[in-house]
DNA sequence: AAAAAGTGAATGATCGTTCATTCTTCTTCA
DNA sequence: TGAAGAAGAATGAACGATCATTCACTTTTT
């Protein structure tokens, strides 16, 4: 039964992957992209500097990796997502989670080291398009079957609820002890302006 | 004329700290903060990386010092701003330089990254936080000013736009061809929402 | 015993920072 | 006024640390 034995193999072969990837995700959280040692991510994730190049080819297809591993993640969090009040909660939810340097769908800082290394390195840009491509489709998809409207009005819906989703990441970092009742009332007033017909 | 003489010595320390600041926020931008190298940063400037320690103690004092000349824009920007249609089109400018790489009032990756470093480095995290405390109340103010209303309502208000302009920064860097007609319709929604009584 | 998985010391490069040294400007006093 | 020398400005080689990556080698699995 070679096909059994390639089948254990490559199994353990993607667990050992997903745990270099846990540990290189907390260490980029932690120390940022550049500062973050391959040492530091070994130790994490509990295994020799070495080993980490039988896995993944350098330094930089780790961040490749993560971002397609977080587009899965954030593409099932769209598709669980219902009515309009549904999102209101989760939004705030997401940024509660963001003040508090929890991860959620993804890390803050990471998201915005991410975004910032896009202008610097063709590669992850290229990435970060790709999946911000899907997602916004898929929400553009949540948007149109929950609201009818033209496309065109998606669209901009969509752009704008992104920005705002995003620009709270920020916010959440940088005003961790914000109390999150402003933001309910922003939500308030922006969720129905941005989603009625 | 002892005096004449210290004048004219802290004028020329002036102006190499400013020389030194703007080559440093060149390669922050260019390369990121931790993977600029001080020797870089030295030849931006024209200078010899010793010099740089003379007028700065560290590399992490100049981010220091970059956020407070950068609070100083960012405030005259928001003094320099009238009406609403007014706050549309500046909103616009500034998308379309950030897509093309620009710097206006801030270089959005620099911005980016700034806040990611907050997460990790209590100084940063500080002068930010000082920073937005000032900024805050100007935007509060003009919209007062503007808007009339209580409080807590500018206070909300002021929240969300910041949220958005700085969701922004972010897609103008993941969507550099972007038509920025799409944030047109956006604005044609978002603000009159945000800013009527 | 063959193959795969895993190790960790070694490599060469580069980093932030320092400092002995030189160059430039200013002060002082004849 | 001008020469001597003190003070400030600037240099760039050197330092120890640390980095990503490699590879000869050992351990584990098949």
């Amino acid at each position: 039964m070679i096909e059994a034995v390639d089948n254990k193999r490559s199994e353990r072969a993607q667990a050992q992957r997903e745990r270099i990837l846990s540990a290189a995700e907390q260490c980029f959280i932690e120390h940022g992209f550049h500062a973050a040692s391959m040492a530091s991510i070994a130790e994490a994730a509990q295994m020799s500097p070495g080993l980490i190049y039988r896995y993944f080819e350098s330094k930089s297809a780790i961040i490749l990796a993560i971002i397609e591993r977080q587009l899965a993640e954030k593409r099932a969090d769209i598709a669980a997502l219902h009515d309009e009040c549904e999102l209101a909660s989760r939004v705030l939810q997401l940024f509660r989670n963001w003040q508090h340097g929890d991860r959620d769908v993804t890390s803050a800082p990471l998201f915005l080291e991410m975004s910032a290394e896009a202008s610097r390195d063709p590669q992850i840009a290229r990435a970060l398009r790709e999946a911000d491509v899907l997602t916004r489709e898929d929400f553009i998809g949540w948007l149109q079957q929950r609201n009818g409207g033209q496309q065109g009005e998606s669209q901009w819906r969509a752009f704008a609820l992104q920005c705002f989703i995003e620009g709270l990441a920020i916010r959440a970092i940088r005003e961790p002890e914000l109390d999150s009742k402003v933001l309910e009332h922003a939500l308030r007033v922006l969720l129905p302006a941005l989603l009625k017909e």
